[in-house]
DNA sequence: TGGTTCCGATACTTGACAGTACCGTATATA
DNA sequence: TATATACGGTACTGTCAAGTATCGGAACCA
């Protein structure tokens, strides 16, 4: 819907300083919750709570609880921190390998939680679905396939490859297994992925590897 | 919970002819709420009025919401139809693309319709997961598995792959792109997992046809 | 036919939550 | 300092659905 952007207050003329300050805070806050209980589960109640902000002041800013999820979700993007330097190893192994980090295991699971608790609101508002994919498992993905692309040109893999497809494998299996298997997403899991499945596809196979020790 | 087996009567002396006779349809119909409005859109009265029952009915025989999705979730393996035979083309994309049937996207759509109905539920009753993926996921892994183990017999194959994790890539990706990015399923979507992905995963590169086919 | 038991339907109670109204206060402008 | 505005807090209303209670009817058995 509308953004929290602070810079565009409209005319305040009298009185407080600026408009819709808390806006971050309160979505901010309303992702929580929903990563915690769900659509359905989330009261305007707790997220005014979390916000420390009253509730009045999310039914001035959002008409309804749908909407404010909504902006929530589409400001999650913005709201991101900046993503990290690519990594560049020289090898498609080890590019793939170097974005296993705690810290990126621990946001995907925080924004698969988020994506769990949209599931019910998806059902019946389909074009959430496209905000939702932007800015959850887009970024993911997107960061996949620049990494393959990278290879192809270095000649390491072959532009054959549907790389589309399978830039996808990752987030979508490791959605599978914390949503609906709800088995922990570890280091070992991604590099049987990698190992297993990935590289294998786009040609590296383990017979591939050692050839390239052997050269 | 308790399973809906009309054998098991327990001594009904007097009175009516057997005790709980309509459970089947109950689970039916509380399953096929389920996946069109989800566990908290959906409501006791919707239920019992699909299944042309009473609200007490369900309440005399199940203590609440929750337990009557829990048994219904427990109970659709056991009602689903027996699978057909498994195909046997003699090679492994011969027997994927075979398994490829309207019959069966449909039924795979249906069950992942109730899986998200599931999903606010599976978070906050995590052993709700196990009993899902044993009736909805697993049965399709377990088929990709037995063709895959075929194949390695076969020798068509190498037995050092992942078969397992590769197993559940066509059932995630199927999942991921129903649930979340809410696009269909349909036969060109599934030949290119096949082709692009699962395939290469197994070693069966595009390469590796032209191979076959010239020999 | 009479008695027993389950079923379908419906009316009812209760609690939770979305959304509204209002009040006292803090703060920034003039 | 005076004033206007947004804010935090809270009390209120209306709705909706879970769960309960009850009743007439139907099927079954002796």
């Amino acid at each position: 819907m509308t953004q929290p952007d602070p810079t565009i207050a409209s005319a305040p003329k009298l009185g407080r300083k600026r408009d819709h300050t808390r806006d971050p805070e309160i979505l901010d806050a309303a992702l929580a919750v929903l990563a915690e209980t769900g659509y359905d589960g989330m009261t305007i109640d707790m997220v005014a709570a979390r916000a420390k902000a009253g509730k009045a002041t999310l039914y001035r800013r959002w008409p309804s609880k749908a909407e404010l999820v909504i902006d929530a979700v589409a400001c999650m993007k913005k709201n991101m921190h900046g993503n990290e330097p690519l990594p560049d190893t020289g090898t498609l192994r080890g590019d793939l390998v170097a974005m296993i980090k705690p810290h990126s295991l621990q946001e995907s699971d925080t924004k698969l939680q988020i994506m769990a608790g949209l599931m019910s609101m998806i059902s019946q508002a389909p074009e959430l679905a496209d905000a939702a994919n932007e800015a959850i498992m887009k970024p993911r993905t997107e960061l996949n396939r620049v990494l393959m692309r990278r290879a192809v040109e270095r000649g390491e893999i072959s532009p054959d490859c549907d790389i589309d497809t399978i830039s996808m494998i990752t987030p979508s299996m490791v959605a599978y297994r914390t949503l609906m298997l709800k088995k922990p997403v570890d280091r070992e899991f991604l590099l049987s992925l990698i190992d297993g499945v990935v590289l294998p596809a786009l040609g590296l196979g383990h017979e591939t590897w050692s050839e390239a020790l052997s050269s």
